[in-house]
DNA sequence: GTTATAGCGTTACATTGTTGCGCTCGCCCA
DNA sequence: TGGGCGAGCGCAACAATGTAACGCTATAAC
């Protein structure tokens, strides 16, 4: 994320989150600008050796700050790589799905109607009622696939 | 899993690998059984427990077998919940969905193509190649959904 | 039988995430 | 205006999950 997308992500954050009557602290402003910053998946402990310049942070703040930008989808947390990574489109709540390179190690977060209509139909049949649909896809992508291919 | 679904998904899983020409030791058995007998997730710290009486293993020792289980696909990691679960259907490799009801605790195995489908084609599209589609569905399931309308 | 390899035991360690407690600061209402 | 209340946070300790490294042993192949 560029100076200015990062700028502009923070300004639409902050302006959520003043619409929506909850606090984006400072602590939670740093930790959400270094997950954006980061274009790529960041682990919790990463983020706190980040933040070892200035005022330190223990885990229990970080992973505070963390639950609650989860909580106002402002960031996602992939499960199968236990980090953290900022939402494209905060706007609504959403299920995505990632893909994620183990070539280059990047995140494309997606929100595909069909995948989410064949899971929810899927358990529908089972009288299973979603609330977190996790999608993760591991593989290869297209840059990493090319570079194989040399 | 009563005691014969038990027997035979161990039966099942011997001759699996003798027809792979893998050897199905008597750690990875033990650890097989642990997993299927549980008829839920189980985390590997959990069958160190229950193999304290007997011969204890360290960790190394369960994740080794583990980790060949996985690779053998007579069981699954189910990632959100750091946990592992015998494979309802071992005999060819596949992609399968989770329904995870965190009422009670039990874990449904889907081989849903529709699912898989729209996962690939979306893949497809970012020129993406999916090599592991881990889809995990946190939710309700149906008898859970029933008591809480009481 | 000899040798190569896969499997396993053991120790120590790394990474990720949580509990509990008390302080402080901002906010609400008398 | 000031007393109370609750969210947020610092801190210490701990819990849970997963790995690295190294050498021994049992199995398999020849
Ligand atoms: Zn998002
Ligand atoms: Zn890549
Ligand atoms: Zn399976
Ligand atoms: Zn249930």
């Amino acid at each position: 994320m560029d100076d200015d997308t990062l700028r502009n992500a923070l300004a639409r954050a902050e302006a959520l989150c003043t619409e929506r009557g909850v606090r984006l602290t400072a602590q939670r402003r740093r930790v959400l600008e270094l997950v954006c910053r980061a274009q790529r998946p960041v682990g919790a402990y990463e983020i706190m050796d980040q933040l070892r310049d200035g005022a330190p942070a223990a885990p229990p703040t970080v992973y505070r700050a963390l639950d609650w930008l989860l909580a106002q989808g402002l960031v996602h947390k992939l499960e199968t790589l236990h980090a953290f990574i900022g939402c494209t489109h905060p706007e609504h709540p959403h299920a995505s799905q990632f893909l994620i390179c183990d070539g280059c190690g990047g995140v494309t977060e997606l929100e595909d109607p069909s995948i989410a209509d064949s899971l929810a139909s899927v358990a529908a049949e089972s009288g299973f009622r979603p609330s977190r649909p996790i999608v993760e896809v591991i593989g290869t992508c297209s840059a990493c696939a090319a570079r194989e291919d040399d």
